[in-house]
DNA sequence: TGTACATCAGTGAACGCGCGTTCACTGATGTAC
DNA sequence: TGTACATCAGTGAACGCGCGTTCACTGATGTAC
């Protein structure tokens, strides 16, 4: 038996580990079953056989336990991201886009409720605190860096990257042909936001190409919504053939090589 | 004093159908202030001056109030896009275009908690009724008159519609140049689902059509949920300026002229 | 190594609140003759 | 046109329920000497 230098130390601090584990595992039991605004503290002591007062040793109050499943939700999508493009090897830059794109959407039909919680209608007179802004941009770096990459691979091969000829570029061109492929100027705000996520998700990527990946970005998350909202109940449900052919869409229009 | 044949034509059923007005009006406003979960018969009586046992006689439970409420917020979304577009003249398809996808987010942000109900998480322990179903396509059957007449003129102009060379079409095209502009054949399930969706909404138009007009129509509504749920803060946010570049940019890849 | 004290987890009762729905009722409005 | 009866809107009390949070408390665990 000799000391073993687990995480918590006492055998006090072990157990508030364990329990906080175990009562946020139940909370999101409970999101499944009723939804963010149904979870209710009685009910998860309850099943977990405590009384009810006690689990405000562990949190100060229900929306500081909302908090920390939102987080946990942002942290596990963007961990599941981050895996699926380190999957890939690094060159595979499509490989890389589609493995992100669609572990993004995995993780949403394994953990509906999760994602409901972060990217569904917020929950009302719940304001999310600070401490949530950092795990939510977690997934978004992933495809940032893809988008990165795939920029410093275009541009060193011929600087043919579509709509972007340089920082600030997508200036008019008036060529015709093929309607899709037109380059359209950056409208005046566009630009400044562009280069504002490039610097901190994406750097040294043109704005141009930014805004074409906060496009496709939309669409992901749009087309995902969707689905596990019974939006595409009609037209493209069920939805995989869909999910992989916008996503190889979408990566062309981004402009991955 | 005439006997003015108005729609209630007793007292009684006058009276009844202002109330019912009024009860859906009040409850639209505690949508507003504390969601879907938070709407409350108590609540809305208390607001209006009755007893909350009156509510009753007007719907009989609160599920069907909601479901009221979510007929009512398709409708008026609906008829805001069919406003938008019949604003326009017929052959101004791009304007038809923008200004539905304009009148759709602007209705959204006038409407936030309409918007939620309808397109955000859905409201657990609630199971839309198929009263819904019907108004809920209402929307999406401007666009795809849009699109279909676009399908026409574009098609009678020269055939030269990207993707779209005739029903079914969307063969491989090996075709080297921008790379956003490759076609890609559908996959198996897809061509069916565009081919249904086709029928309903777009009749005539070819399935690699639809299924851009489809990933279009996700943008579309992903990006109007990140502005409104506020996942755009920090980058593009204010997002007037990214949603006029996305609309136009996603006509062109449906390919409208 | 053993004892005295401090820290902390969990209890049980209580406060004050709101909810959806039912039911027997009163009184006003509408209808048939 | 006037009366008798049926229909319907709204009342008020009640049922049975669940919620978040506070508070004084007991007893176990940890720490300092």
């Amino acid at each position: 038996m000799t000391a073993i230098a687990s995480a918590g130390r006492t055998a006090r601090e072990r157990a508030r580990a364990e329990l906080t584990r175990e009562i946020k595992q139940e909370a999101r039991r409970q999101l499944a079953a009723h939804g963010a605004q149904g979870l209710s503290l009685r009910a998860v002591a309850r099943e977990l056989g405590m009384v009810s007062s006690a689990l405000y040793r562990y949190f100060p109050s229900r929306d500081e336990l909302l908090t920390a499943l939102i987080i946990d939700a942002y942290d596990a999508l963007g961990e599941a991201a981050e895996a699926a493009s380190a999957g890939r090897p690094a060159a595979d830059i499509r490989g890389r886009w589609e493995a992100t794109c669609h572990a993004v959407r995995n993780w949403a039909l394994a953990h509906p409720h999760e994602y409901a919680l972060i990217y569904g209608s917020p929950v009302p007179g719940y304001q999310a605190p600070r401490a949530t802004v950092a795990p939510a941009t977690r997934v978004a770096r992933v495809a940032g860096g893809i988008v990165a990459d795939a920029w410093r691979v275009t541009r060193d091969a011929d600087g043919g990257y579509p709509g972007g000829g340089g920082p600030g570029a997508g200036g008019a061109d008036p060529g015709a042909g093929v309607p899709e492929s037109v380059p359209r100027p950056l409208p005046p705000g566009l630009a400044e936001q562009a280069a504002v996520v490039a610097d901190v998700i994406a750097p040294g990527v043109p704005e141009a190409v930014i805004a074409r990946f906060l496009i496709a970005w939309t669409q992901l998350f749009g087309m995902i919504s969707f689905e596990l909202f019974g939006q595409l109940v009609g037209s493209a449900d069920p939805a995989d053939a869909f999910f992989g052919y916008a996503v190889g869409q979408m990566a062309d229009f981004t402009g991955l090589p």
